[in-house]
DNA sequence: CTGAAAGCGCTTACAG
DNA sequence: CTGAAAGCGCTTACAG
């Protein structure tokens, strides 16, 4: 906990202006929150003082008096991934319209750094915690480090280990199921039937949810998934572009995939462009979260929009409106996801 | 100034905790803070009830008590650019393991924003501040928004107007001019005379100083620029494949392009596959920044590697440093960038 | 409309 | 080794 911090320089306070002034601290700080109970020529005579001396409000000792926050922490588990960054530029917006300041805490998928970084966080006291967990945290540990009390907002992947009754977390998710559902049934109205699964992390929430989504999908057309069909890899290109041997090897090769995300489909075609194959020609694949690059791939990527910036200030809208109602119910929110459809990326299968 | 902020839940402090173990909040304070001076006996027992109790440890009462800060403010000018992203999760690291809060700001490239965001933020009293400005916010607004006291580290872009003698920032700027430098080199050597210079904002510092790379390594080699070889475009994808037909109908084509960044060449490199043209073959380019789009993008792009994480590291170390040392003279790092060849993107001319 | 006093949750000399 | 007292920079009743 003690940790090395750095010495403050002098600076200007209620005190100093008050005195220049000729009146007291109670005055001063009337004016600065604009309270209507001050004499006008006061106010201008104080105003024109904390210009001239360049006043700096010191937020933390006014929270510290009013029992207030006026932060939001914010720990995403990969700030280099586009899509939380666009999230996170999504929640800055709409806490900073609120008066509010966001704690950045970044965990790069460890759950021990979230751990840290959440003890951290939580001594700056913050409104609330928007959490998007590195995989593998757990519900227990987080609790532990934020108490029962935090305002806590779950994005996009559940929690290890259940809520505790009394500390219900709102989540926000994406409705991953129907999304790959959308992908899947694309796929199977263009003709294709030998459709796999590819990549990401079969036990994590959204690798869960996709799966099914998928799997659910073609029950409903009565297509058969081989055991073969359904590959893992880490949600990234470049393991993704190592997996793809396992796929591609394949006696019988699926003429699609539906993929785990974009990141991973992006892999697939980098591993298929080396071994001569061309994607979408030679097999059909679909991605999810419309990152920049599924439009600009060659061919152009069918895909599942997000929209992360429009989920982050969404995030930060839940959490603003909880703060205000700490008891009531945890609330769980999920968004639906949009089709792109990119046609080079899924043409009917060959034969 | 005045801005509606959320009340706290009761919470447990160190004098619960004192009264619990029969001491003093004194010793409590010391247990907390490590010292040797406390009896191992009630070092124990007041650390089993700070477990038991769920303490929280208040640092902003410490850090007013202390007149010390444990935060260091983050402004960035597009968090969605993945660029600064990077650059984030980089100054968070070495932030976070230095036992500082990163106080995140986003000013969506409007000096008007980041004037709010900096007042906003200072209130919160960081340590210091790294800013990469918005384009157009001037040196005298940004310091009144902050004081002249407040440690300041200015990244990849200078401000308009002077540092006042009395408030020098250090500045850390990647070496634009020299990396700009390397790729036209590449492209001459590899055959071509008859480049442009593609996208970007020429009054931008990076504009100019790439720019005045491009034009000086032109001149080293003794060959012209005509002026219709100079054209200006926003620095991101979608305005560069706007500006892209200006350069494209010119009556004598370049076969090269140095490009300001790479979202710029992929932009050009968009607009020229709707031509029909191919990029690489049709006209040779070049970017910079190196994103993850420019390895997989075909032709793969020949750019300057920038390594913005690293650079977030470095940034952060740099003002953690000058947190000692308020009054040192500023300091200028610059940084090389690397040239990262894929010939694709780069042949000689056609004939 | 303005001021004197108490207090938010900590830490820091200073006694003992 | 432990405790009583003062104080960081604010705000909030309460008097006047």
């Amino acid at each position: 906990m003690p940790l090395s911090h750095a010495p403050l320089r002098r600076k200007v306070t209620l005190i100093d202006i008050a005195a220049a002034c000729g009146v007291s601290r109670a005055t001063v700080s009337l004016v600065l929150r604009g309270s209507p109970l001050v004499n006008r020529d006061t106010r201008a005579r104080v105003q024109a003082e904390l210009q001239r001396q360049g006043y700096i409000y010191n937020r933390a000792a006014a929270n510290l008096r009013r029992r207030t926050t006026s932060s939001i922490a914010l720990v995403v588990n990969d700030l280099g991934n586009p899509f939380f960054a666009e999230f996170a530029a999504g929640v800055d917006e709409v806490v900073g319209a609120a008066g509010f300041v966001t704690l950045l805490g970044s965990t790069g998928e460890s759950a021990e750094r979230q751990q840290a970084v959440l003890g951290s966080l939580v001594e700056h006291n913050p409104g609330g915690v928007i959490l998007s967990p590195a995989e593998g945290s757990e519900a227990a540990r987080v609790m532990d480090a934020l108490g029962p009390q935090m305002p806590l907002l779950m994005f996009n992947r559940e929690l290890e280990g259940e809520a505790p009754a009394s500390a219900p977390w709102d989540t926000l998710m994406l409705d991953n199921a129907r999304g790959i559902g959308l992908a899947t049934e694309h796929l199977i109205a263009r003709g294709h039937r030998r459709i796999a699964f590819f990549g990401g992390h079969a036990r994590s929430t959204p690798g869960q949810q996709r799966r099914a989504g998928f799997l659910a999908a073609m029950k409903r057309a009565k297509l058969e998934v081989p055991s073969g069909f359904l590959v893992e890899s880490a949600p990234n290109r470049l393991d993704a572009a190592r997996a793809s041997a396992v796929l591609l090897d394949l006696r019988t090769r699926p003429t699609a995939a539906v993929c785990y995300n974009d990141a991973v489909a992006l892999g697939l075609m980098l591993a298929m462009g080396r071994r001569g194959m061309r994607p979408g020609r030679d097999l059909a694949l679909t991605g999810f979260d419309d990152i920049d690059e599924a439009a600009l791939a060659s061919p152009g990527l069918t895909t599942l929009a997000t929209a992360p910036r429009e989920r982050g200030r969404q995030a930060a809208r839940l959490l603003l409106a909880r703060l205000g109602h700490p008891h009531e119910p945890g609330q769980r929110t999920t968004v639906p996801v949009e089709l792109v459809i990119r046609e080079s990326s899924c043409p009917p299968p060959a034969a």
